[in-house]
DNA sequence: CAGAAAAATTATCGCGCGTAAAGAAAATTC
DNA sequence: GAATTTTCTTTACGCGCGATAATTTTTCTG
């Protein structure tokens, strides 16, 4: 704790009485040097408190051990909370992470991609925008670093992709709701940016007419990220014009879900699967808010921990076999019904 | 776009025919070279597509015109909102921004520092943990590196501090509930870790003590991040055990508030301010879910964007001041009262 | 204690870029 | 057209560190 900041490495090896190559030596691995002279270095690192500079590390490095992390949208506590285990699985592997956010906006997805070029990263988890992502930019990127799609796949690009087999989500709702009382409609936005939206919406049609059901659509307006809000205003209205084709309503994911719960709320319409109750109401993906909506949303959850843990496994196997597969991985994770008190 | 790859500034200044001092020049600022250069830098740049690696922009540079942002918990949707509009704006102001959570760990927030540290940050905006900060090390970093703090304030670190009024919080909405029905008790964590619970206790202490009222506490458990469930599970508890001591409940903030509407649901309270109601309740922060609970929950506006467009702003001044102004700046923004149906 | 092996040192280059100074070329002025 | 100003090129160095090779020093082995 010397008054005297140290500036870089050469500083700290002068203080420390070592040479700089031994001193760069030590932060690359502690143990590559004797005992006695760690010693001295972690001596003279606790008079002095000195960090190499990680960028200028990761400039002239073979491996920077730096992962990189692009998420759709930051502000959705989902993706906030897959983050969040991505980046700690890293560091625990000893990575280190760099996140970015693609704002839901082609540019910002670009611009993320760009600085992560900058890094040099060892790996990247991308978890892209969907319809919206500029496939040749992403497909040239993942030529570059080793790179794995997650959550969402755009076909094709990156050496490998996990997530949620969709498929599996939407025909295990659906077989509980068609089991357990009417034929669920499915209530969505007319036009979604996103691939798992279209495979839910496929995966329900075909779930429906396996059990030789007509598939019935309520479709909402709505742009962006605003679910909620898009959920609420179209239920509202769907209530209100008696556009539900049944009393159960299966909504593309949680966050619609969540807002047409409030709809139904306000319009007095109980939720639930007891008897005097008018809707059911159930949701895909298990939102951190699912449990604590009114009543309890019932839902399919993801597997957030296994998809994450395995989406970062897969990229460090990726890493040791040098940036490729002979084949395109696709690992999609069945789901799990979380039953609760809305279906 | 050509196959052969760019790979550094030198290479491409050779295929654009122009020295690297001035392509460098221009990336700098594209105005400051002759218009016909310009014309032939940008057009070499339509037929290789170079990006200049940021990092190395930057190590050697006078302003490196970045923002850190480091907030607690990005998983939180709140902070996830916050960071995104920070982002945005400094984006506009033709910054680039790093953003960093600290999840909610000191030992991370430590690290978000010193990695933006490696960064040489022309300005940072730092939302600190509060108790679980390490104060002397971020006072240390606040010498270093023009730093705004804001959303919660550690006291006299960084050179100004922008938030909001936790007292004009709670008076507002201990002031409405009030006058319209019962005085309301106070939902809060045992232990909070943040300022600004520590500060609305005081602050609902002091608006009840002003109205000749006694301040009311209901306290419940939980660790971290989990205000939902904490809300929830407390929220269970105390109704079940009667402990609510009046119909009115005034909850910390909207995570906390979000549970416990949750509880009251489960509990076939049923919560508003019409006849047929048991229970009042109301939140602070107006929580991006808060529109959307049922019944929609009453609360206390932060204004986001003010807040936000004021750390950004009072951090450029900081900045073109030179790092430091004469005495800390301290700014609280008044909050809005958004009535809804809970309270 | 000598000899071999291990470790640290010195020296020098590289990464991709910023920056400064001096001179050459081009554009502007009168 | 010459003198001036602006712009560009050349050259050289710096940022903070990684990496390598050639030496020197230290440590280990017997």
């Amino acid at each position: 704790m010397d008054g005297d900041k140290i500036r870089n490495m050469e500083e700290f090896a002068a203080v420390a009485g070592i040479s700089r190559p031994t001193i760069s030596k030590y932060f690359h691995d502690p143990d590559s040097v004797k005992k006695s002279t760690r010693a001295r270095i972690e001596e003279a690192l606790e008079r002095h408190d000195y960090r190499p500079n990680i960028f200028a590390m990761n400039q002239n490095r073979k491996l920077t051990r730096t992962i990189g992390i692009v998420v759709p949208y930051l502000a959705d506590p989902v993706f906030g909370e897959i983050a969040r285990t991505i980046e700690q699985r890293c560091i625990k592997a000893g990575y280190r992470a760099a996140l970015f956010s693609s704002h839901g906006e082609q540019a910002s997805e670009i611009e993320a991609l760009e600085s992560l070029r900058s890094l040099r990263p060892s790996g990247v988890l991308l978890a892209p925008l969907g319809r919206f992502s500029d496939r040749d930019f992403i497909a040239e990127f993942c030529q570059e670093f080793p790179t794995v799609l997650f959550d969402r796949d755009i076909g094709d690009v990156g050496a490998a992709f996990v997530g949620s087999d969709n498929m599996s989500f939407v025909s295990q709702s659906v077989e509980y709701l068609t089991r357990t009382g009417d034929a669920p409609c499915f209530f969505e936005m007319k036009n979604p940016s996103n691939p798992n939206s279209i495979a839910r919406r496929h995966g329900y049609r075909e779930a429906m007419q396996a059990r030789g059901l007509e598939p019935m659509f309520v479709q909402v307006d709505g742009e962006g990220w605003e679910f909620e809000r898009s959920g609420y205003e179209g239920g509202l209205r769907a209530i209100a014009n008696r556009e539900l084709p049944t009393h159960t309503v299966l909504c593309s994911n949680d966050r619609l879900a969540i807002g047409f719960l409030a709809a139904c709320y306000e319009s007095g319409l109980r939720v639930g699967r007891g008897s005097g109750c008018a809707l059911r109401v159930a949701g895909h993906d298990d939102h951190p808010h699912a449990r604590f909506t009114c009543p309890s949303l019932t839902t399919v959850a993801h597997e957030y921990d296994t998809v994450s843990e395995c989406g970062v496994e897969t990229l460090f196997e990726l890493i040791e076999q040098g940036g490729s597969f002979d084949t395109r991985r696709e690992k999609r994770f069945p789901a799990r019904l979380m039953l609760r008190n809305s279906a």
